[in-house]
DNA sequence: CGAATTATATAGTGATCAGTACGGAACACA
DNA sequence: TGTGTTCCGTACTGATCACTATATAATTCG
């Protein structure tokens, strides 16, 4: 056992409400004591528990990101490129328009513009992004090997122009888009994919 | 001639630097410090001509969609809905990528995410950026009137898909995308556009 | 039971936030 | 030249920012 008062908290409950505020409001938007709010505890515990706000933010975005890529991994894992993508663009849109969580994807509205200060934050998540884009590559590289891609596709471009669909799914879901809207993008966004 | 002191600086430029770094750091990580920085005036100057911090923001979007819409109505002239897109899917990567402004949309990066305070703000921004879906909805159903898209294309949804690439190229862009890079993503996106 | 250790809540720190009170300066007009 | 009007810079407002000093409560170990 530890020695010591023990903490009175639930470190990964707490970590859980501080990702949710994080996720909604984006890094800089949201303030200590929101935080603590929603995460019941003083600013004393938070900071002993987590280091400081943007710790906090990088301890968030870590369990958001775990969760994130085992659907990557998930999708990834399909028999050929094309079901690939439309599995995680497909799941995206689901998850995007989830009711229990904010309709946002994290890495897209945690922190797109900042004030310099919140730079390395910025770059973080853009940094957190590009996994998205590299795993699609890597998945299209192995699928031009197996032949399901014909040698003419290229893996980086096809994986940016999936990479860019999905974050434009996010930047719609912040306008209000709906789950059946976000299907349709998907449905003519996989037409440009190679037969 | 008005009476009493003439105003010391010019309203349009100390507007655009404003613009300036809105469109950099967005909305809420902007401060009024930070503003009459750039303008090169006093907080009471900004206060006087702009109002306050929100109505200052209001008048830099009015200004940047002002230029954007000359742009948007540039690419719906285009005589085919098809010519229309690459026009605008194009010059928009040049236009993300143009070293002499902030590498990004302020349409995206202005008020993506924010706290309760700034709501208002956001969901002016995302009505902003209900306009290039509209455009681009009316001028494919004109294209199919007109023939030019088949009667089972759906304008709303070919709308929805292409204002999803060109929102997705701004988070592209913010994560350092290069111009050549859009230009390849605009190249596979076309290939969704019905022949 | 002490002593050591760690978490707790209260109540602050200086800095910065958006916004403003105020007195003087620059103009038009009488 | 005087008067009214508007803008200017200085210096400030209370509120909130991220963060912490301090004292106390709760635990383990000797």
């Amino acid at each position: 056992m530890a020695v010591g008062r023990p903490r009175a908290f639930d470190r990964e409950e707490a970590l859980d409400k501080a990702l949710e505020v994080f996720w909604r409001q984006g890094y800089e938007a949201t303030s200590i004591a929101e935080l603590t709010k929603a995460m019941g505890i003083n600013p004393p515990s938070l900071y002993a528990a987590f280091g400081n706000k943007e710790a906090l933010f990088r301890q968030a975005l870590d369990r958001y990101v775990e969760k994130g890529s085992v659907r990557i991994r998930e999708a990834m894992a399909q028999p050929t490129a094309r079901a690939a993508v439309e599995k995680l663009l497909r799941d995206g849109a689901d998850r995007l328009t989830d009711p229990t969580c904010p309709h946002s994807c994290m890495l897209v509205t945690g922190a797109l513009a900042c004030s310099e200060e919140a730079e390395e934050v910025r770059d973080e998540v853009a940094s957190r992004r590009a996994m998205l884009e590299t795993a699609l590559r890597e998945r299209f590289e192995r699928a031009r090997a197996e032949g399901d891609l014909s040698d003419n596709t290229d893996p980086a471009s096809l994986a940016r122009y999936v990479a860019t669909i999905a974050h434009g799914m996010s930047v719609q879901v912040a306008g209000g888009a709906t789950r059946k809207d976000l299907l349709d993008i998907v449905e003519v966004a996989l037409k440009a994919f190679p037969a």
